[in-house]
DNA sequence: ATTATTTTGTC
DNA sequence: ACAAAATAA
């Protein structure tokens, strides 16, 4: 085909980039004034650290794949879906177009950014001109020094990305793409059956999540609107809709940092600076995250801090499986962990507290934890799911430190006072007084029978006692220390 | 991004 | 007698 004349076009990879505007990729795509042909790229391998995508994130890739490939048939140039090793879809492609440039939005996770490096050393050698871009993080991780002994703790990581140049303004999305109509066989998106297959645990998914980069930029604006003035006093509280819920765009790339972090600065936001700078803040953990990730490829897998690779972890089954169901007899950590697996996300505080009775109620590994939401949530970050279970744990870079063990119940009353979040997700514990909600076990015989609720029966017992698995939790991280 | 306990302050 | 503040873990 490349003898014929035809002029050669440009591959455009979109992997976790699924939206048009402030993609850089596109737009110097784009600008080539070459045809364009758009391909995501599913490359699955599973090596190392790199493993498939979750459950939730595949319903999540279905929806939003569907929502790109409309708007990019829109600009005229069609999404071609290919899976496969990243070299091997590659070189079939240029064989098939004669492409002589293929462009792409840099990935940050290890496994990703070693198959996006051998390809470009490859292509190199074929006079196959390549370019990438940033897009996921508004810093370069290897631009922001590691600070004396290693690395950055938070607060001066915070500050170093504050002394950075200001983020870049986001991309407008190109008016119109010149596409490729010299014929190229995509995989049918049904064909990669990312829904749910047997039994659909996906049904109350839809409900809260519009998948794609339209439903992100609406998030943003309904953020901006409204909820970023009480972002500060609310983000803690699970029964209000306080949070942006913008992590599962953030996750698939349907919606950039430059984006939020130009929107946010945003003088219309004059009076609201407290919000938006402690929103910043949210979104400088998720770069802290990248920071660490890039410095600790094995952030998922290994202890950052190894004092605590000596760790006597119990794993009991029963134990896991009572947690991952929402049937602790804890009403916040069952509340956290059945919004969990009915909607696909948790509320950030609510993550905190399931994750610490994991560990330190349970003595459960954090990995196994780490694990379950890689499966379960649509946000599922390689990054901050990492950071985040470490953070838990103790073991990781700025941790909480080992003592602070969150009560369950304490945490529950405090955050989810008039136990809106624990009756919408344990409804079997609506009739139950604020006063004893949670705390079921202490309320007297009358009011569970007022109720209707016969503990152990319709709701569980405690599957520990807080006291008993506090000081149980104290010692073990003392003896292993 | 804490909790539990002790100490201090106030009536 | 109780609450706020300090402190150890």
């Amino acid at each position: 085909m490349s003898d014929t004349g035809i002029e050669k076009p440009v591959i455009v990879l979109f992997r976790h980039d699924l939206r048009l505007g402030d993609n850089r990729a596109l737009c110097a795509a784009s600008q080539t004034g070459k045809p364009v042909i758009p391909v995501f790229l599913r490359d699955e391998r599973v090596s190392g650290d790199n493993r498939p995508t979750g459950g939730a994130r595949r319903w999540w890739l279905h929806h939003s794949l569907t929502g790109l490939a409309a708007s990019l048939q829109a600009l005229g140039a069609p999404l071609i879906l290919k899976r496969g090793r990243t070299d091997d879809v590659i070189d079939t492609l240029i064989k098939d177009t004669g492409a002589d440039m293929v462009v792409w939005n840099r990935r940050y996770d290890p496994p990703g950014a070693e198959i996006d490096d051998a390809l470009q050393a490859e292509l190199s050698h074929r006079a196959v001109a390549t370019q990438s871009f940033e897009g996921q993080i508004l810093h370069e991780p290897y631009a922001l020094k590691s600070g004396p002994g290693g690395h950055y703790h938070y607060t001066a990581f915070w500050r170093a990305l504050h002394d950075m140049p200001e983020p870049r303004d986001p991309l407008p999305v190109p008016l119109a793409l010149k596409g490729w109509h010299h014929g190229l066989a995509s995989d049918k998106l049904d064909d990669w059956c990312l829904l749910p297959q047997h039994t659909d645990w996906s049904q109350g998914f839809s409900g809260v999540w519009s998948p794609g980069e339209n439903g992100a930029l609406e998030r943003l604006s309904i953020f901006l609107d409204g909820r970023i003035d009480n972002y500060p006093e609310d983000r803690d509280r699970p029964d209000i809709e306080a949070t942006s819920r913008l992590s599962p765009h953030l996750a698939h790339g349907e919606i950039t940092p430059f984006q939020i972090w130009h929107a946010t600065k945003n003088p219309a936001l004059d009076g609201q600076r407290a919000g938006a700078e402690k929103f910043r803040q949210e979104l400088g953990w998720r770069e802290f995250s990248y920071h660490l990730l890039f410095n600790n490829p094995r952030l998922r897998s290994e202890n950052y801090n190894t004092a605590f690779d000596g760790f006597p972890w119990e794993n009991r089954p029963d134990h896991l499986s009572a947690w991952k169901h929402g049937k602790t007899g804890y009403p916040i950590v069952d509340a956290g962990m059945r919004q969990l697996w009915r909607t696909g996300w948790m509320h950030n505080r609510v993550r905190m507290i399931v994750a610490s009775f994991l560990i330190k109620h349970l003595l459960i590994d954090w990995r196994i934890g780490e694990g379950w939401f890689w499966d379960t949530l649509v946000d599922a970050d390689p990054a901050s799911n990492a950071a985040g279970w470490q953070w838990v744990a103790g073991s990781g870079a700025d941790a909480a430190p080992y003592f602070r063990i969150f009560n369950p119940i304490l945490q529950g009353e405090k955050f989810d006072p008039k136990g809106g979040y624990v009756r919408e997700f344990v409804p079997e514990l609506t009739a139950l007084p604020d006063k004893y909600l949670h705390r079921p076990w202490t309320a007297p015989e009358v009011t569970l029978k007022k109720a209707r609720i016969d503990l152990g029966k319709t709701y569980p017992r405690p599957i520990v006692d807080h006291q008993r698995a506090r000081k149980r939790a104290l010692e073990a991280f003392d003896k292993s220390r």
